[in-house]
DNA sequence: ATCGTACTACGAGGATCGTCGTAATTGCAA
DNA sequence: TTGCAATTACGACGATCCTCGTAGTACGAT
């Protein structure tokens, strides 16, 4: 049995971001969304996307000459364990709070909290099943 | 004007938590707590409190022979911290898509549901003023 | 075939983190 | 006062993280 990757660490994070958004990706293209938020080399995305497969973060296809990566669990999975992993650490398991403390850190509208409790109907019908 | 302290590391959440349930504790209190968890050494706690209170994260307060540590801030104010990190981090900003990933991560009650809109409800309220 | 360009491999180095051992200090009791 | 027990101070070590430079490799154009 594969064990779970690790916890991403911030700049896998970063990674894993463009990797979500773009789908699989060369490392020259990755490096072009990275860059243009923070001067980065080249050889520093590449170095962390290699970690990152080793890692099982993300996977690599290097039928072609240049590497294709591509994050190896889905946003919502990370997303899910990222959340869990706080949830458990900082809010003793309340989710409660977690939620609030998630509302206050922005200022949310009143546009987004109603899309927030239809998110909430949406997952509470998929309890009944 | 004092700058803002750094968000914690894991071992430093764990010991704010203790910091936070507690309240101003002796190293020797919050050593005890820690080491039933996990084995640890008393000069582990130790040097993590010293270097919180070097970083801003803990006020130490040295007029007894034991001296007293507590927490800088408040729980209420670093979750908002945390949860405010991750949000930008991990979900775009995504208040709905965090409380959807925490609800799912741990598998939330029909109970804690209703609780979590109550205070939804309650943070409604406390917008309009 | 060779040369240049784009790519990958890999190790090094500085920073932070978490842990602990040891030395220095303090207060108290005998 | 002297010695013991508890406490603090501090440095060091290994692990991980993040970054980058350099070397090696493969492909295509001439």
């Amino acid at each position: 049995m594969p064990s779970e990757p690790p916890k991403p660490t911030d700049a896998e994070l970063e990674i894993l971001c463009v990797l979500w958004s773009r789908g699989p990706s060369t490392v020259r293209a990755v490096h072009e969304v990275i860059a243009e938020r923070k001067p980065t080399q080249y050889t520093t995305v590449l170095k962390q996307l290699q970690v990152m497969a080793d890692k099982g973060i993300a996977q690599r296809d290097d039928a072609q000459r240049s590497h294709v990566y591509q994050a190896a669990r889905s946003r919502e999975w990370t997303q899910r364990q990222l959340a869990g992993d706080l949830l458990q650490r900082a809010f003793e398991g309340s989710a409660g709070s977690l939620v609030l403390g998630a509302l206050s850190a922005k200022k949310t509208s009143k546009r987004e909290l109603a899309e927030v409790r239809r998110m909430l109907d949406d997952y509470e019908k998929g309890l009944f099943r």
